[in-house]
DNA sequence: GCGATCCATTGGGAATTCCAACGATCTCGA
DNA sequence: TCGAGATCGTTGGAATTCCCAATGGATCGC
């Protein structure tokens, strides 16, 4: 007998790696996510401001090809960094069509507590795995997340 | 010398597990939604006529619990999958509350077209790993997952 | 100079994920 | 028995993310 029709349908879909990592990407998001919502970031404006902080005095176009985001939606992700005294946005002297923008001393420290918070979430979410375990799942993420 | 500030806080990001496993997942996806595309369905409809090919007549309360979907996004799916004639509606005789969710013959077969299909998208999504690294890739992130 | 390109911004639309409420129905205890 | 509380499917709405287009200003190549 074939194991008849789709009794086994969903079991099959969720034993795929593409939805397991789907599962665990999940989990490593919403951790990361509470860690840092204390420091009033969710995880695209500290992906701006990591990367702000990264590229020193950049353009915001140099950001969105950075971090693959929407450049509307760097726009509204750096209107809140700015308000919230984080980052600033200054003319390029070099091209008036550019912003300059970089971090203030107050976001440099926000970025270093989020990398404390953000690092112990990753902890918890590999709590199942020994050290060598968990660099190995990171070895093989990133054999294929670079192929 | 300490590394200097944020000078390299988006690396230090994009190192992190919860973020690789995201980047790979979101790979996955799109090649798995890519995939079954032509079938008419994306990966929600997926899930779901699987849950019901498996679940046998259910309730949509109970593919809410299955699925972790919300409810009200499980009766737009069944809608369209209602639509396309791949599934099933009728009142459950002993619950005049729930419905009976069933799959159609025409269901089963997407449902089979699906699953090869899926398979040889996440094939791909591995395809630089050996197929001893892929099972471990899968045992890792199954130990993350059900912790 | 002047056309093509780039920049930041604004606008809108589609999809996904949540939360809240509703009327109808069932369950269980007083 | 009957009424309070829970559950069911459904609808409405909000926030977020992603995609595409257009604008006015500025720069670069020819």
């Amino acid at each position: 007998m074939t194991p008849t029709e789709g009794s086994r349908a969903l079991a099959h879909i969720q034993s795929l790696p593409s939805w397991l990592a789907g599962r665990v990407a999940a989990r490593g998001r919403s951790l990361v996510a509470e860690a840092i919502a204390g420091e009033g970031l969710k995880l695209p404006h500290h992906a701006v401001l990591a990367a702000v902080a990264e590229y020193g005095p950049v353009a915001q176009a140099d950001l969105v090809r950075k971090l693959g985001f929407d450049a509307k939606d760097v726009v509204l992700l750096l209107n809140h960094l700015e308000e919230a005294g984080l980052a600033l946005r200054e003319p390029d002297p070099q091209d008036r069509r550019k912003n300059a923008v970089t971090v203030t001393p107050a976001g440099v420290r926000t970025l270093e507590r989020c990398a404390k918070l953000a690092d112990r979430a990753n902890s918890e979410l590999l709590a199942p795995l020994s050290a060598a375990e968990a660099r190995q799942l990171m070895e093989l993420l990133t054999r294929v997340h670079e192929a």
